[in-house]
DNA sequence: CATGATGTTGAGTTGACACTCAACACAAAT
DNA sequence: ATTTGTGTTGAGTGTCAACTCAACATCATG
């Protein structure tokens, strides 16, 4: 069973030693939208605020986000404004890629350049 | 140079000798909503709209989806729920990649699986 | 001219999203 | 006992995207 999205905020935030409110104004938004979120009050936030928040709590955001089913706008728009991206991803989508297989592509990637 | 969202659209219809209304019911938006996108009176129709205008019209979404930005609901779904994807994304947004970058990207992807 | 088919315009709606604000509860420290 | 720090809750708010609806204009055809 996976673990909701505020528990696995509030084991984050805790692990950090860090109070709902500190993290609340450090992210930018109300702490008692923290509290809600953290007991599931509250739908996760949008997908900029959990970027925000990892930065805060200094941890990778994928985890987060991909227990949400959010990107980032700053991913969408790469995507977005790219024909051949958005060919890419319908691509990708069609063949319904594994996690492993995504990390395959995301090696592939980084060699992308390499002569 | 690139035409409008709203030019493109119109020529695309016209082509297929298709009147707004008749665009309009079998998208299922209202006429006159067609009119005032054909003539930038409103921003582009959200992402899986414009999906189902060129299933209606036979053209790839491709082309009409960049030049607006947006990404079709189930491809955002697709990414955002995986984590591996999210990571890749991020890595090819660093890298900024090229048209022919993606390209050749889609080559190797579909060759993933000829072991 | 009147009917029908087409396109245009202004104003309004609808629902979802992403939160905020004020009030309260509880525990530890002063 | 009151201040300080923390977390919880109910009720509301503001914004925006993505449209709809009703009215009117234009033009060709019978």
């Amino acid at each position: 069973m996976a673990e909701t999205f505020g528990q696995t905020l509030r084991d984050l935030r805790r692990s950090k030693g860090m109070s709902q409110r500190s993290l609340a104004e450090k992210v930018g938004v109300d702490f008692s939208y923290i509290s809600k979120i953290e007991n599931n009050r509250l739908p996760p936030p949008a997908a900029d605020t959990i970027v925000k928040i990892c930065e805060v709590l200094s941890v990778p955001s994928e985890e987060l986000l991909s227990s949400t089913g959010k990107m980032p706008t700053s991913s969408k728009e790469m995507i977005g404004t790219s024909s051949a991206a958005l060919q890419f991803i319908r691509e990708a989508e069609e063949m319904n890629l594994s996690e492993s297989e995504w990390e395959q592509l995301t090696k592939k990637l980084k060699r992308l350049r390499d002569d």
